[in-house]
DNA sequence: TTTATTTCCTATCGGAATACTAGGATTTAA
DNA sequence: TTAAATCCTAGTATTCCGATAGGAAATAAA
């Protein structure tokens, strides 16, 4: 399925903002340190996530960004296809466009199995949120604790 | 998901191979012109196809493409994956110097979750044979005479 | 008011992959 | 012997992706 780095980044990104929680903006360059992502880059990434509608930034010094929705409120569907573009974008039109669009005919029928494989992959990445991410990893940390333990 | 033009082509083409479904072979250079693909660029296509056991070829004068297996045998899962490599594969080293062979966090969670789509496509996309896709394709035509006899 | 810090905007770049294009060797029916 | 085909290999054009870069705009702090 290919997600771009891009689209990690940001859900990199919105993990990190969501565990600095406080009320406080945090700054992209402290983000890139901890998540270890080129500042530079990440500044886009945050850019496009602000477009995106996922985060609202604070310019000047002592600015940053803070998440602008719940992590419940958030899919790995929404961030991936903000960032990414939608997921197997092949035109759907309907019978007559594709007549006089003079659509080829296996190319016809394969677009409705693109179609399922766009709807598979929806599927799975709508079911779930930044919010389940979080506590699959805080679990995942805890076990690491715990080994450490024994 | 993005599944390229070559694996497209190579579809089409075995979709084509059973309409002309002779026992004599077909040129690569026939089935370029019906399906309107670059013909020196379907060879390759076809070349890679035989490679991966779904063809047989003739060479010389007369020559052309076999199927080597029934249409119901073939399903859009093994010809992707032969002509694409391995559905999302990679464990995608190359994260900016990913630390040190242990994965960073945000990633190890994520993996579960790119595994689940992989699945998913897997799902889809073995599925459908091409026998059940030239069905699919004789039913489209049928319903466009239809339409024309209105 | 000045300065340091931060986001924002835009351009560019290098490398990799994709989609061809091309030359010619090899095989084989006619 | 020749024409028609596959096969092998190399090159090319374009596009995408990750990243870098310069500087403008905003703003808190000094």
């Amino acid at each position: 399925m290919k997600v771009s780095l891009k689209a990690k980044y940001a859900i990199m990104a919105a993990l990190d903002l969501a565990s600095n929680n406080g009320t406080s903006p945090v700054q992209a360059k402290s983000i890139a340190r901890r998540q270890t992502i080129p500042t530079r880059f990440l500044e886009q990434v945050l850019n496009a996530m602000k477009k995106a509608g996922f985060v609202e930034s604070v310019r000047g010094a002592q600015g940053g960004y803070l998440l602008s929705r719940p992590l419940s409120d958030i899919s790995l569907a929404d961030l991936v296809e903000a960032l990414d573009g939608p997921l197997s974008p092949e035109p759907r039109r309907s019978m007559s466009a594709r007549r006089a669009h003079g659509q080829s005919k296996p190319e016809l029928v394969l677009a409705d199995v693109w179609e399922q494989v766009r709807q598979a992959e929806l599927g799975v990445l709508s079911a779930v949120t930044l919010k389940e991410l979080a506590e699959r990893y805080a679990r995942l940390d805890q076990e690491r604790t715990l080994m450490y333990h024994i």
